[in-house]
DNA sequence: TTGAGAAATGCAAGCGCTTGCATTTTTTCC
DNA sequence: GGAAAAAATGCAAGCGCTTGCATTTCTCAA
C-alpha cells in the first residue's frame, strides 16, 4: 500500500510555481509547454520524487496504457516465447502487459478476459478463435480492440495475427505421404474448445483425402500436451490394424513423448516408425533423432500482434489479419516407411 | 478505448433505487448489505451489464489488486514455470499479474520496477538480489512489499522465497569430486549483475577448496544462457591443461549445449567427460544422456512467493524469508572420470 | 510602437468510485 | 410496548489527474 503522503500533481505545481494543468501538460505533451517552464517543472518533479497516480490518471484520461493477454499457459515454450516478444514490443511503446492464463479452459478464459477488461486493459491479445459469441460481443460493446494469434482462418471476420494451422500441417502430411506412407497415426491435442488443435487434425485429413488414403488407414488419438500421454497414445496407435508407419503429432511436445516411447519400445526412429512434430521448439533439435517439424515464427508473431494492437488502439480501426508463413524443417525423424 | 457511455455506479443506484454507497458496498462487502437490497442491486448490475471502472476504483480505494513481476525473460523455462504458478495463485486470490522483463539488464530492470509501481502494482516479485540500493529505497518509501525469488541468501535483510544457489551447487560439486574428478571445468552464466550465477560459481569454488583442489585445476568460462555459447565454452575448456574430466554447468541450458557439442566432437558422455546441469527443466531428461542435475521446485516457488506477497500486502508485515530445498537428480551425464 | 494572431498558461469541472459519519430502520431484550 | 443496541442505508467529501475553454503573454509584421 502506498505510503501515507506521496507528492501529488498539486505539490509539483506549487513547487514549480505553475498550475496543475501546466504540470500535467509538461508530463503528457511537453511540446506545448515553454522550455523554461518545462525545465522548472522537471526540476520540481525530480526534487519531490513525483510519480503520477495511476488510478487518477486512468480515471481522468480514460485509458490505462495497459494491454492484456490471456494465454493457455506460459509453461509451453511456444506461448512463452511469443509472449516475451509481445511484452518487449508493448513495453517499448510505453505500455505494460497484464497477463492471465486459462489452462485451456474456455470458461476460465472468458472470466479472465472480463477480468482484464475490468482492470482497464485497453486492448487484448487472445489465442485462437474458439470462444463464445457473447464474449466477442462484450469486447465489441466495450470497444476493446483484440487480436487473435496462433491461428489464421481465411474466412473469419476476426483479426488474426498467426498462421494457418490447417494448411501448415497439411503440407507436412503431404510430405509424409509423398514418402510412401499409407497408414498414418496421429497424436493430436484435445480438439474441443481448441481451434488450433482441430485445424491440425483437419489439415491432416485433407491431405489424406487428396491421396485417397482410406479411413481405416488413419487413426487419431487426442490427448493433452504432455510427454507421458503422448507415449501412451503411441502405444495405442501401434496396436491398430493396419499398423501405422508414420505418426504425425499435434505439436513437438507430443512428438518428443512419442519418440521417447518408441525408443523405449525398442523401435528405431525413423527406420521403424516415422514421427513428426509441430512448432519447432528447442527440444525438437535436442532429442535424438531431432524432429522433422513445422517451424512457427513465434517471436515474430508476438511482435506483430503487439504492433497491431497498438495501432488499433490508436486509430480505432480494425486492422487487417496478418498471415505468417510456417515452413517445414527436415531433421531426421521422418523417412520412407520400412527403410 | 471504452465505448462512449458505459453504465456507472450511479446508473445502477438509480435502477436499484438505492444510493451509490449501497451499490458500492454490495459489490465490495456484501455482508454489510441487507439480503433484499443486495438482490435488487445485483439484478440492476446484471440488467445494465455494469462493471466497475478500474481507474475510479483504484483512485478511491488506493489499491489496484494488481501484483507486478519483473523477470529476466519468459523464454527460459524456469521463469515461465514459476511465473505461471505465481499467476495462478494471485489470480485465484482476485488479483491480476502485471509483467515486465528485464533481459538480464540491471538498468532496464529498475526502469521496469518503477514502471510497475507507477502503474499501481501494490506488491512486486523480483528475481534475485542484485540491484541498486536506491531501488530498494524507492520501494520502501512507497511502501510496496516485494519478495526476491530464485535465490536465498542467509544473511540478507531482504525477504527471499527461494533456494540457496551456492549451497545447492556446492553439494553437486561435492558429488562430482567424490567420484574422483580432480580437474574441473565450469560453464557459468554471466555473473555480473546476477547474484544467482555468481553464487553458483562461489558454491563450486567452496567445494573445491574443501577438497583441496588447486586453482590451476579449475577453469571457469562465463557465457550467456545459450546452447551455442555453451558449446563454444566447452571447446575452450577442453583445451585447458590439465584437461577437465568434468564440466559443471550453471544451468541445464548450458549443460545441454555442452553435451551436444561434446557428442559432436566425438566424445562420449559421461565416459569421456562428465557434464552436470542445474534447474532440472524438461530438456534435461530428453537429451541423451539425460542430465544429472539439481532439481529446483519452480512451481512451488512461484506459488509460495505469491502467497507471501498477498500476505504482506494484507498485513503490512515484512514476511520471513522462505527457503526451499533443491535436490540432486542423478540421471547419467555424470560418472567417475575416465571410466 | 502597435495590434493581431499564435503560443503558453490557468481555471475549474469533472472522471466514477469509496468511505467516515450521520441518519434511519430493524432487532433484541427486558 | 418501548428503549437501547445493532444493522442498514444515505450523504457528500474527496481520491489525483486531464482537458475544454478563457485568459494572459509572447512574437512579429507593418
Amino acid at each position: 500500500m502506498p505510503n501515507h503522503s506521496l507528492p501529488t500533481l498539486e505539490d509539483v505545481a506549487r513547487e514549480a510555481q505553475v498550475s496543475t494543468a501546466t504540470v500535467s501538460r509538461s508530463l503528457n505533451s511537453p511540446d506545448n509547454v515553454a522550455a523554461k517552464t518545462l525545465e522548472r517543472v522537471q526540476a520540481a518533479v525530480q526534487k519531490l520524487g513525483y510519480s503520477p497516480n495511476f488510478g487518477a490518471r486512468a480515471l481522468a484520461a480514460k485509458r490505462t496504457n495497459t494491454i492484456g493477454a490471456v494465454i493457455p499457459t506460459m509453461e509451453n515454450a511456444i506461448f512463452a516465447r511469443g509472449l516475451q516478444a509481445f511484452q518487449e514490443t508493448i513495453s517499448r511503446n510505453g505500455s505494460t502487459l497484464l497477463v492471465a492464463s486459462s489452462s485451456y479452459l474456455r470458461e476460465l478464459e472468458e472470466e479472465q478476459i472480463r477480468n482484464l477488461v475490468a482492470r482497464g486493459a485497453d486492448a487484448i491479445l487472445l489465442i485462437g478463435e474458439d470462444r463464445s459469441e457473447e464474449i466477442y460481443e462484450f469486447l465489441k460493446k466495450r470497444g476493446i480492440p483484440y487480436v487473435l494469434a496462433w491461428n489464421y482462418r481465411p474466412n473469419s471476420s476476426h483479426c488474426f495475427v498467426g498462421f494457418d494451422n490447417r494448411a501448415a500441417i497439411k503440407n507436412l502430411a503431404r510430405k509424409v505421404l509423398d514418402l510412401g506412407h499409407v497408414t498414418i497415426g496421429m497424436i493430436a491435442g484435445l480438439t474441443q474448445e481448441n481451434d488450433r488443435a482441430r485445424d491440425r487434425v483437419l489439415g491432416v485429413r485433407e491431405a489424406l483425402a487428396e491421396y485417397n488414403i482410406p479411413g481405416e488407414n488413419f487413426h487419431v488419438i487426442e490427448t493433452s500436451y504432455d510427454f507421458t500421454n503422448a507415449g501412451d497414445a503411441l502405444e495405442l496407435l501401434l496396436e491398430k490394424k493396419p499398423k501405422p508407419t508414420a505418426i504425425i503429432c499435434g505439436n513437438d511436445i507430443l512428438a518428443v513423448g512419442a519418440v521417447k516411447q518408441a525408443k523405449a519400445l525398442g523401435l528405431r526412429v525413423p527406420e521403424d516408425i516415422s514421427i513428426t512434430g509441430f512448432d519447432d521448439i528447442e527440444v525438437s533439435s535436442i532429442i535424438e533423432p531431432p524432429l522433422t517439424t513445422v517451424h512457427i515464427p513465434h517471436r515474430k508473431m508476438g511482435k506483430i500482434a503487439a504492433e497491431c494492437l497498438l495501432a488499433m488502439r490508436k486509430n480505432q480501426v480494425l486492422s487487417k489479419s496478418i498471415k505468417l508463413n510456417p515452413f517445414i524443417v527436415e531433421r531426421g525423424s521422418l523417412s520412407k516407411p520400412g527403410e
